[in-house]
RNA sequence: GGUGCUAUCGUCUAGCGGUUAGGACAAAAGAUUCUCAAUCUUUAAACCGGGGUUCGAUUCCCCGUAGCACUACCA
């Protein structure tokens, strides 16, 4: 029935970082859009002047570019040549920011205005509250607009926005009326107008709508086809609906699906900033510094997450195909990604399995992009100078040795540490475990037989060193340990050839030997 | 308080009237290895309660309960 184009939007407020839950969001409308060839748009609310966050937007728009989920039209983060992130506005549907949109918004107040749809209101905060404190449960509505300072009440409402009087214009709401609403993963909700208010479409304060009329009119100029939104925002759906009847744009009006929310992870209730905060995890893609009071907020990127891990993560908390796969690319997920199998309910946010997610991300980067990507921490730790010493090749190859073991890029220097240094004290845990009486006497012994070796490689050396203890009758794990603590420092690591194959027979001796002085 | 939405292992979920209720994360145990991890195997773990409808309900309907959301001149 619908042959539009399909066109859906992300549309953030700029009042801070994104909400992890705000990019699953915009991650669904992305995959909506790509699956259906459409347009995936990108509009900034900030018709909430005081609320602005300087950063926010451009925020929002590198998060967003980091995850690779792609704007088509509207407002976009466009990487320049020195790597820094500006914003471009493309498209024809614009401008695309509301507070750009002051005289298009308006004229459908005005309409609405005179038609009889919407009516000014004059009462003050001050009165409202009052009001409120009045009567309990109070609702600005048919049964009470009456009482209130507005022009259906005063009939001189005219004049006094003429006369420079502050007023807000209210959508007039009929009572007594059933509206469904039709989403698409939940069916249709009916509510009654009873329990919607008149609410504030326009305030003359600061010459913007609120986001209900805003995102009606934006919606609709835009050709929006599809709204995929929060759940929060249900309670308000019939309220749109209404509105889209107002303005008699009903038969073109776009379809409605609400997300279930991301829930704390202990706990009930929404997932918040202070979540993060209190479990130790980050709730925001990307580090956000906020001027307004100074906070920093942890991000995924800056703790070392992929954005594929991210994006995988999250599109599975409320989204399920029916069978038991688990990693999708992206691709993947546009290919298969679908309304229907949004589930209902709330998803609690499991950190642990964010973890997981990147865990096998990690797997699958070859050693030598993840050497490239362990550079950065590696030259921090033993400088420019002994990393290029080493090589990438090299870096590489023992990456390849320890990547299975972390989940980060930033895991890497504790696995494999003592492959670029030597130890410098010996843990004395392992130490009590594994350093017996007997532990110098044969490091002295196999000391000699390391000297001896010509043949370095790892068979090799299992070929010798092995028989040999045998041959001595010593007990295979009490050499092999001790003979670890001296190379590692501790009893970790991946297997003993792999590291002496890394540092070579020479360092191998010189570690044993350091460590028969210091151990004795 | 009102209105709406929701309800399967601890968590994310599969299931779309008949199943030993499946998978993954986390947990536990075992195997393996020179160590620590990883890995592999195994185990434990769920249909919120009550009514219907039906030959038969986790599944459909109603009620209750619980959770969540909304209830601003915020989005």
């Amino acid at each position: 029935m619908d042959e539009r184009r399909v066109r859906v939007r992300f549309a953030p407020s700029p009042t801070g970082a994104l909400h992890i839950g705000g990019v699953r969001t915009a991650l669904y409308n992305y995959l909506f859009a790509r699956q259906h060839d459409g347009d995936m748009l990108l509009r900034i609310e900030d018709t909430d002047s005081t609320r602005f966050v300087p950063g926010a937007e451009e925020y929002i728009l590198e998060a967003l570019h980091w995850l690779g989920i792609e704007i088509d039209e509207g407002l976009r983060a466009k990487k320049t040549k020195d790597g820094k992130i500006e914003i471009e506005s493309v498209g024809t549907h614009g401008p695309y920011r509301q507070s750009e949109r002051r005289d298009i918004y308006w004229k459908y107040v005005e309409y609405l205005l005179e038609h009889h749809l919407a009516y000014l209101a004059f009462d003050t905060p001050e009165q409202l509250e009052a009001k409120r404190k009045e009567i309990p449960n109070f609702q600005y509505d048919a049964t009470t607009r009456g009482l209130m300072d507005n022009s259906l009440t005063c009939l001189n409402g005219k004049e006094r926005v003429k006369n420079g009087e502050p007023f807000v214009v209210r959508f007039l709401v009929e009572p007594d009326e059933d509206i469904v609403v039709h989403d698409l993963i939940r069916g249709d909700v009916t509510i009654n107008s009873n329990i919607l208010d008149d609410k504030v479409l326009y305030k003359s304060s600061d010459r913007l709508p609120t986001y209900h009329l805003a995102n009606i009119v934006d919606d609709h100029l835009m050709e929006i086809t599809h709204v995929i939104r929060g759940e929060e925002w249900l309670p308000s759906a019939p309220l749109h609906v209404l509105l889209y009847r107002a303005f008699g744009w009903e038969d073109t009006m776009p379809q409605f699906a609400h997300l279930p929310l991301l829930l704390k992870p202990d706990g009930n209730g929404k997932l918040s900033k202070r979540d993060g905060d209190r479990l130790g995890f980050p709730v925001f893609p990307l580090e956000f510094h906020n001027p307004k009071d100074g906070s920093v907020s942890s991000g995924y990127r800056e703790s070392g997450y992929y954005p594929e891990a991210v994006i995988n993560f999250l599109a599975l908390l409320g989204w399920h195909v029916s069978g038991d796969q688990e990693l999708f690319s992206m691709g993947e997920l546009i290919a298969q990604f679908s309304l229907e199998r949004v589930s209902k309910s709330g998803a609690k946010f499991d950190y642990e399995k964010g973890k997981w997610f990147n865990h096998q991300y990690l797997q699958m980067r070859s050693n030598e992009q993840l050497a490239e990507e362990f550079r950065p921490i590696l030259v921090e730790k033993i400088g420019e100078k002994a990393v290029k010493n080493i090589g990438q090749e090299k870096v590489a190859k023992i990456v390849g040795l320890v990547k299975e073991r972390v989940s980060f890029v930033s895991e890497l220097w504790e696995q494999c540490n003592f492959l670029f240094v030597a130890p410098e004290e010996y843990d004395e845990k392992s130490l009590k475990k594994r350093w017996k009486e007997d532990s110098p006497k044969h490091m002295k012994e196999l000391l000699a037989v390391l000297k001896a070796q010509k043949n370095w490689s790892y068979e090799a050396l299992d070929a010798t060193v092995l028989p040999w203890i045998e041959a001595q009758g010593y007990g295979l794990g009490i050499v092999m340990n001790a003979f670890r603590i001296c190379l590692v420092g501790a009893a970790r690591g991946p297997h003993i050839w792999d590291i002496t194959g890394v540092l070579g027979k020479d360092e191998t001796i010189r570690r044993v030997e350091t460590a028969l002085r210091k151990l004795q």
